[in-house]
DNA sequence: AACGGTACCAACCGCGCGTGC
DNA sequence: CGCACGCGCGGTTGGTACCGT
């Protein structure tokens, strides 16, 4: 600490400690009663508050008033304690590798500073969390990826190796899991092995990833990465970069609709996306990408209720469950449509991840910004005849690459109109993975799913044709870059060297030359593509099956 | 030297959970 | 069952030092 302010921390009393003039002043000075001092804790409080510990031992915090006699609240010594005078306090600066164990924490547990101070002995959760955040800003300013891409990788290796140990819906029932109208009965969506298509990939990528690109971001201070306050065009320039420029340059995702580079990656892929040229759509767009993978625009803040139910799992926000919803498997819920900047207000409320959703997580702000828009919108009404109506089910969404969503309130979904003038649908086919095929309308069948009406729960297989294959090659969402590398997956898996080259190509595009150059040194089983998003999907079979995040103690 | 902006961090705040009555 | 209380957590605020102009 560079500050020594009134010796309470250099243990230097001052007259100041004696007579704190920080007592707070609605209580008039008077630190007795309900009225406690307030402010920064001086040498004489500390050691009677040690004193006091030594004698009753920690807890009973509030007991700590009447017996000491110290004008502090239980609340102010209990954290005064735990964070400055408990002994075995390390002080000082983070050594490299609690730095390093930090941010793999981080990115397996997201804001659990508790937890993760329980790896870092010494160390308290207010420290790390000051860390972190000071981590951040730090790193936004530099231009600099959160995670290195490494530790993306063992995220999503992690990820990975849960999902292929745990349940997977494949062999399930998948129409019972999609009729479940309940997060709770979401199960571990899982596609097991290799993706059996593009679709069926895709999501897993952006959820660790980009979550974790985000989700540092992503963080009270820099939730939803600006103060709401600010221009939202400023915001988008400021926003935390995400990709790093040909010269190194980062580009925030905004940049990257900025030039020419998305549309050049549409192009050179033949998109039958017109790329919107208004701004709005674009946005809409962009946003809806980076929404898409959910992560981007949600970190950790969000308000809703089943968050709680999730986090009871004690699911690291990285951790997700196929439930958790920094993925595309994600339902889409109004207040995303529903904000007229999706990437600045309220985000969505669908993350499932253990501290995505918990409305304690979400400020209050957010959580009335939600408030208000779950009941601006009518379909939300108690009265009507699902409570979800204005939103997607994760099994919805979960399902929506194969576009046999089970029923859903898709229709009713379909029918909210974005303040950009799209409909959500539009807006959805724009966020998720359906839009990747490139014909989330002009399929009839996928019209048809959409429908809501008559929505058939079809195995993937059925589904992923040929001709869809090709579709979703010809217009896979460029506004994702795991869209792209699912893409890329699909062609080297059905021998498609020149379909990789373009894939490269655009990947060049949208990455810049030295960044897709880097990706060529990692490792095996690391995208020789990109390494922003974790790995080759082309590698999805050799992936080592080790969990490296399971290093950490 | 003065000023403003920024970085940093301790302390505080609000909320939710668990428990006991 | 409802309430109060203790506790823990994540997020926010406010104060100070540092730095650049």
């Amino acid at each position: 600490m560079r500050r020594t302010k009134n010796g309470s921390e250099d243990n230097i009393p001052s007259s100041d400690e004696i007579l704190s003039p920080l007592v707070d002043e609605d209580s008039g000075g008077n630190v007795s009663g309900g009225c406690l001092k307030k402010g920064p804790w001086t040498s004489n409080e500390d050691e009677i508050l040690i004193e006091y510990v030594k004698k009753h031992g920690e807890g009973n915090w509030n007991a700590v008033q009447k017996h000491s006699g110290l004008s502090r609240c239980g609340k102010s010594c209990r954290l005064r304690w735990a964070n400055h005078l408990r002994p075995n306090l390390k002080k000082g600066a983070f050594t490299a590798e609690e730095e390093h164990t930090i941010i793999h924490l981080h990115a397996k547990m997201g804001n659990k500073w508790a937890r993760m101070a329980a790896h870092l002995p010494g160390r308290t959760d207010n420290e790390i969390k000051n860390y972190w955040n000071t981590r951040i800003k730090r790193r936004q300013r530099a231009g600099l990826p959160l995670y290195p891409p490494e530790v993306s990788l063992r995220a999503w290796q992690h990820r990975h190796n849960q999902d292929t140990g745990g349940s997977n819906i494949v062999g399930k029932d998948h129409h019972d899991l999609l009729q479940a109208n309940s997060y709770d009965a979401i199960p571990d969506v899982k596609f097991q092995g290799k993706p059996h298509n593009a679709l069926s990939y895709m999501p897993q990528l952006p959820e660790i990833s980009s979550c974790m690109l985000k989700r540092g971001l992503d963080s009270s201070q820099y939730g939803n990465f600006m103060p709401s306050t600010m221009h939202r065009q400023k915001r988008y320039r400021e926003s935390a970069p995400l990709f790093s420029g040909p010269d190194g340059s980062v580009k925030t995702p905004f940049h990257q609709f900025e030039d020419n580079s998305y549309d050049q990656v549409a192009q050179s892929y033949g998109s039958p996306f017109p790329l919107d040229p208004n701004a709005a759509t674009k946005n809409a767009m962009s946003f809806g990408s980076f929404e898409g993978s959910h992560s981007l625009t949600n970190g950790n803040s969000s308000a809703s209720q089943h968050s709680k139910e999730t986090e009871k799992l004690e699911l690291p926000s990285l951790q997700y469950p196929e439930t958790d919803l920094c993925s595309w498997e994600t339902p889409i819920q109004p207040a995303m449509f529903e904000s007229v900047d999706p990437f600045i207000q309220s985000p969505p409320t669908f993350m499932l991840g253990s501290d995505c959703l918990s409305p304690r997580n979400s400020g209050l702000l957010e959580a009335l910004i939600y408030e208000s828009k779950t009941i601006g919108c009518p379909k939300n009404h108690p009265s009507h005849k699902n409570s979800n109506s204005c939103s997607i089910t994760p099994g919805d969404v979960t399902d929506s690459y194969n576009m046999t969503a089970g029923k859903t309130e898709i229709d009713d979904y379909t029918e909210a109109v974005s303040p950009f003038g799209h409909s959500t649908s539009t807006l959805f086919s724009e966020c998720t993975p359906i839009s990747a095929t490139g014909s989330s309308y002009e399929d009839p069948a996928l019209t048809e799913a959409f429908s809501g009406s008559n929505v058939k729960s079809e195995p993937l297989d059925h589904v992923w044709t040929p001709d869809r294959e090709k579709e979703a090659k010809n217009g896979v969402e460029f506004t994702r870059p795991d869209a792209l590398l699912a893409s890329d997956w699909q062609g080297q898996s059905s021998g498609i060297e020149k379909e990789t080259t373009s894939m490269t190509d655009a990947l060049t595009l949208l990455l810049g030359d030295d960044l897709a150059a880097d990706y060529k040194h990692l490792p095996s089983g690391i995208s020789t593509t990109h390494s922003g998003w974790g790995l080759d999907s082309c590698s999805w079979n050799n992936m080592p099956p080790v969990c490296q995040m399971s290093d950490i103690p």
